[in-house]
This record gives C-alpha cells, sequence and structure tokens, in this order.
RNA sequence: CGCGGGGUGGAGCAGCCCGGUAGCUCACCAGGCUCAUAACCUGGGGGUCGCAGGUUCAAAUCCUGCCCCCGCAACCA
C-alpha cells in the first residue's frame, strides 16, 4: 500500500465550468478511486484561484466586493461537483487564510534564498489581458485598450534554474508526459529563459495576496495559484502531512497550461529545495465537432446539460472512453450516443439483464451453484482474474481509456460465453450445466462490474447491490450461491434516434 | 532552414523504437441465435499504410528527399 496524491489546477472562477473544467476533474477523481481500489491512500486536491484583475473588475460590475462575488459563483463549481460524483479530499480556495499565509511564507523564503530581485519595465499593457505585451503584438493592432506602462515590479530568478531543469527533465522521462509535450518543453528550453514578472503594485490591482516584503504590492498568479499544490498538503504548517503527501504523484493539466507547470512551478520548487511531482499529464482538449470550444462561438457545452440528459456515469464514462490520453478528441452528441449504446446499453446493461433474466426464469431469482467446472470456465476465470492487474498497470500509466477497453473486451467475451453455451436451452436439458454457466457469466459480471466502478459509482453500485454483493472484491468466487437477485429496470436504456 | 508531433480501409485509433501474414472500436453487408435493452454471436466487403527514391531475401516499420496537417514559441481544462 502507498499514497497516490493528484490534483487538478484551481480552476479561474470567472469562468463558467465547462467540459474542459469536468472532464480534468472527473479524470482525477477517477484516478483517485482506482488507486484507492487498489489499497493506496489517496488525497485528491482540486479547488479555484479566484484573485486577479478579471475577478475584480467583475465584482465591481456587480457592485460587490470581490470576496462577495467569489462567494457567489464558487457554488457553482460545487454544485456540480456533487452532480459528477467528485470525491475530492480538499478544496482550495486561494482566498482562504491557511493558503495565503503559506504562499507569504514561500515569497519570503525564495526572497531570503536571493531569488527575487526588482526591476523597472517600461512597455505596452493591455488593461483587457492583464499583461504586458511586446512591441511586436502591439503593432499587430490585435490588442484592445492598450496603453504605455512604466513600472517597478519584483522577478523570480527563473533563468537560474534553466540548466538544472533541462538535466531533470531529461533524467526523468515520465516528468512530462506525454512524450511529445516532454520534447515540447525540451524545445522551449533551448532558448534563454526570462525571469518571471510575480508582482503587481496595489495602486493599480490589489485584488490579490500581499508581498511580505514590501506592503505596496500583491504578487500575481504564479506565486498565487500554483503554491496551492504545497500549501493544502501542509508545506509551512503542517510538517507531518506535507511529508506524507508531497511530492504530488501527478498534477493532471490541459495542454494549455503546460508551461507554467512544467517551467514556473518547478523552478519555483527548486528555488524552495523541494522535490518535483512525479508527473505533470498534460491531457488534450475537447474540440465541439471539429472546432475548438469557445464563448464567441458560442459552443461551450455545458456538463449540468449533459448529465441531465444522459446521467452521470454515462458522461462520465464517455469522457473516459473517448479521450484518448493526450491528444484532442471531438464532442459531438453522435458520438455519444454511439458509445453509450455499443459499451453501456448493449454489452455492460444487457448483459446483467441477460444473466438476471434467466437466473429469475430457471433458477428462482437466486445465483445458482457454479459445481464442476469446465475448459471454458476456467479460460473466463483466468481473464476474470487478470483483468485486475491489467487494469491497475493501465492506470498506473495514466491510460484510462485502455483500462476501460480491456474491460468491455471482457464484457464482451463473457457475451459470448452465454451465445456458445446457451442457458437458455441447457435450463431444459441439464440444470446442472445451466447453473454453472450462470453461475460463471454472474460472477465475471461482477470482477468487470468492479472493474468499471471508479469510472461508473452509482451504476456499478446498482449492479452490485442487485447481485447482492457489495463490499465484494475482483477475486474469483466471492458471489455466493443462493444469494437472492433484485429485480431491476435496464441499466443504460438505448438511446433511439430517429433515422435521418 | 525556430522547435516538436502526425499523415494506416467510411470515422476514430494501434502497430513503427526491436523490419517478416495490416490490427482494434464504431459504421456497413450477410447469416446464426432468440435468454436479453431490435440487444447478443459468427462470417464478410472495404486499405497503393501521404508521395518518390534507397537499403534488404523481405519495409507501414530503417535511410534520403518532397508534399500536406497540427502543436509549441510566457496567463482558455
Amino acid at each position: 500500500m502507498s499514497k497516490f496524491f493528484v490534483t487538478t489546477p484551481i480552476y479561474y472562477v470567472n469562468d463558467a465550468p465547462h467540459i474542459g473544467h469536468a472532464y480534468t476533474t472527473i479524470l482525477a477523481d477517477v484516478l483517485g478511486r482506482y488507486h484507492r481500489a487498489a489499497g493506496d491512500e489517496v488525497f485528491f486536491l482540486t479547488g479555484l484561484d479566484e484573485h486577479g484583475q478579471k475577478v475584480k473588475q467583475a465584482a465591481e460590475k456587480r457592485g460587490a466586493t470581490p470576496q462577495a462575488h467569489c462567494d457567489d459563483l464558487v457554488p457553482r463549481f460545487l454544485n456540480l461537483w456533487k452532480r459528477l460524483d467528485i470525491r475530492y479530499d480538499d478544496f482550495v480556495r486561494t482566498t482562504q487564510e491557511r493558503h495565503k499565509k503559506i504562499v507569504q511564507l514561500v515569497l519570503q523564503k525564495v526572497h531570503e534564498n536571493g531569488d527575487i530581485y526588482t526591476d523597472e519595465y517600461e512597455g505596452w499593457y493591455s488593461v483587457a489581458e492583464e499583461r504586458f505585451i511586446t512591441e511586436a503584438e502591439y503593432e499587430s493592432g490585435q490588442f484592445r485598450d492598450v496603453k504605455k506602462l512604466k513600472e517597478k515590479n519584483y522577478f523570480f530568478k527563473m533563468s537560474k534554474y534553466q540548466h538544472r531543469l533541462i538535466e531533470y527533465i531529461e533524467q526523468h522521462p515520465d516528468f512530462i508526459r506525454p512524450e511529445h509535450r516532454k520534447n515540447e518543453m525540451l524545445g522551449f528550453l533551448r532558448q534563454p529563459l526570462g525571469d518571471l514578472c510575480i508582482s503587481r503594485p496595489k495602486a493599480r490591482m490589489d485584488w490579490g495576496i500581499e508581498i511580505p516584503f514590501d506592503r505596496d504590492y500583491v504578487t500575481y498568479v504564479w506565486f498565487d495559484a500554483l503554491v496551492n499544490y504545497i500549501s493544502i498538503p501542509g508545506y509551512g504548517s503542517d510538517e507531518e502531512k506535507f511529508k506524507k503527501w508531497w511530492p504530488a504523484d501527478v498534477h493532471l493539466i490541459g495542454k494549455d497550461i503546460l508551461t507554467t507547470h512544467s517551467i514556473y512551478w518547478t523552478t519555483m520548487l527548486f528555488s524552495l529545495g523541494l522535490p518535483l511531482p512525479g508527473t505533470i499529464f498534460a491531457h488534450g482538449w475537447w474540440l465541439i465537432g471539429e472546432t475548438k470550444m469557445s464563448k464567441s462561438l458560442g459552443n461551450v457545452v455545458n456538463p449540468l446539460d449533459l448529465i441531465n440528459t444522459y446521467g452521470v456515469d454515462a458522461v462520465r464514462y464517455y469522457l473516459m472512453r473517448e479521450m484518448v490520453l493526450g491528444l484532442d478528441a471531438n464532442f459531438t452528441p453522435d458520438s455519444f450516443i454511439k458509445c453509450f449504446n455499443s459499451d453501456l446499453a448493449n454489452d455492460f446493461g444487457n448483459l446483467l439483464n441477460r444473466v438476471s433474466g434467466l437466473i429469475q426464469k430457471n433458477h428462482g431469482g437466486k445465483i445458482p451453484e457454479p459445481g464442476a467446472v469446465t475448459e471454458h470456465e476456467s479460460l473466463i476465470q483466468m481473464n476474470a482474474n487478470v483483468l485486475p492487474g491489467s487494469v491497475k498497470l493501465l492506470i498506473s500509466q495514466f491510460k484510462v481509456q485502455e483500462a476501460l477497453m480491456e474491460t468491455l473486451l471482457f464484457v464482451q467475451s463473457l457475451n459470448k460465453y452465454m451465445e456458445i453455451q446457451a442457458p437458455w436451452k441447457l435450463a431444459k436439458t441439464d440444470m446442472k450445466a445451466a447453473n454453472r454457466v450462470l453461475y460463471t457469466a454472474a460472477e465475471g459480471l461482477r470482477i468487470a462490474t468492479i472493474m468499471l466502478a471508479p469510472v461508473m459509482p452509482e451504476k456499478t453500485a446498482a449492479v452490485l447491490s442487485i447481485l447482492g454483493a457489495e463490499d465484494t472484491k475482483p477475486v474469483w468466487g466471492q458471489l455466493r450461491p443462493g444469494t437472492p437477485l433484485k429485480s431491476h429496470p435496464p441499466l443504460f436504456p438505448r438511446i433511439e434516434v430517429e433515422k435521418a
């Protein structure tokens, strides 16, 4: 038994949660649940990023304080995670005192290490983007609200750690994944690395965490948001807890924030003298049809709509099953329905109906005795006993999609087994054989169900309850003969679409 | 010549590192079964593996050149 510490990014409160947020969070939840099932102790951290200019502006627009504004928006995320069955262990808000004081501690330490200095910068500043833009960007004319600004700010000596970071990435092949993202970062690091501006004068933007050694400034996103990964597991406040959990096993992120994590964050950790996370895993984006999801295109998919239409488990399954690790995936209602019907309705749900229907009809609704097994049953048993190991291995490599395919393959083999053995015929001639087949199918189904539980917690709990097998382990033979089956409606009723 | 990834049956992907019958899921066609959610099972059609050369007994796989698509190049999961 070991520990597993998984994080999602902390999401910016101003965005309404969309399918991308839901995906990352479900992925973290699924990994966490698989690890828990395997006996690991899990810490799953997610949360919200509440500081910054945009929050302040939005609050002012409503005539509210930034804090009140955030407080109002937080439930949108919390409710969605609840609806999505997200079992996080802690939920950080960057405005919480427990986080803010650690951010200040971190700044102080990095400062004492000599990695923070001040510099004056003059350039074009985009109010909309909250950042200085380059001369080339200014000339492109694509930025509105631009003004010339000269400002003193604090900088973090990121450049100091460039060489060390390159070495680290090269020596730890699993540090940045998938591999092409690692190459991307190494490519990025071939150019000289600049230092990182980490402050904002309060005069311009005061909705942030005060810099401990200069009260006229607040710190800016990176030293605020990223630090949540250590502030919450106890850095600077609970050494025992921190020692237990840090370094994180995996930071799950979208590909858009790869640089901030693999370069900014890691150099910050270098400066603090802390070990780096085991893996930074950058997944792809959900494209809507063929195009990127964007507010201006009006094609943002709201996860709540999906849940209302198809159910939580189906949404979780679809998102996990459809996205190949690291690549972009297309979301379309059509692909959702196909996935739902073929995997969940036809293969998995239908197997339950076949098995429970036959046991109901021919065996008085009680799990039959397995009796003496033949080679057919031995083969199923063997595959069932191998499955948990394969799934565990795939999950340790973040190959959730393949783990699901592996499990569904086993479900399909059970349907095939049923077809060949035809227990509905055997029931008329050889009841012992019929018993054996139905026990085997039901037991196989039980194990497949347990393997799917991290992805579909609700429906799999229902199946295990039907089988009278709550709290059983994925080991052959735990289904008890004589247990009465509960009656049930179809698990995943097929989605019928009118053909055009 | 900025760096990197990729181009495999209608769709989405695997295989390429370590050359040797081109595989998976979905869709399509035919048959079987009829326990089940018109679901399940079997068989089948469909691919010059981006293009052109080279190495080799043998290339999707190695080498060279070219074409095309995509990602990254400091704040969208």
